[in-house]
DNA sequence: TTGTTGACTCTGA
DNA sequence: CTCAGAGCCAACA
């Protein structure tokens, strides 16, 4: 099922890194402001690791924690299904209200809605 | 240590 | 546009 991962658990890893992995992908999803998405890739390319680390991040994500895990969606701009059962339908509503426009085929316009991270990994 | 699984992405048909 | 397969990284048994 579903590993909560504890904060206390990632400080027991032993990694050389000040911030964690999932601390790095929570502290990027947070970054995104209502009314935007984001894609896994895109998340795991600022976090330094592939979508599916970044899909794996979100789904140890505690209840109640700060991140809008929501705004998170694929490259296709679609909602993944996960074992929650209606989860996407939530996550569906969460975007609506925050005023994202689906389209006929429950699909997000990234081109749009996109949010695009300050710093970027090619500017050398 | 290896093998399996996962809220992904890309390419080809 | 939709479907299927391969590749990818991280965590768990």
């Amino acid at each position: 099922m579903v590993y909560i991962l504890t904060p206390q658990a990632e400080q027991s890893m032993d990694q050389q890194d000040p911030t964690p992995l999932y601390q790095r992908i929570y502290s990027l999803v947070r970054q995104i402001p209502p009314g935007y998405v984001s894609s896994y890739g895109r998340i795991g390319q600022r976090a330094g690791c592939t979508a599916r680390t970044v899909g794996f991040a979100l789904a140890a994500l505690p209840a109640g924690n700060d991140v809008p895990w929501q705004r998170v969606v694929n490259r296709q701009g679609r909602i993944s299904c996960r074992d929650d059962g209606g989860g996407h339908v939530l996550q569906r509503d969460l975007l609506e209200l925050e005023g994202i426009c689906f389209d006929e085929k429950e699909g997000i316009d990234l081109n749009v809605y996109e949010w695009i991270f300050d710093d970027s990994p090619e500017t050398p």
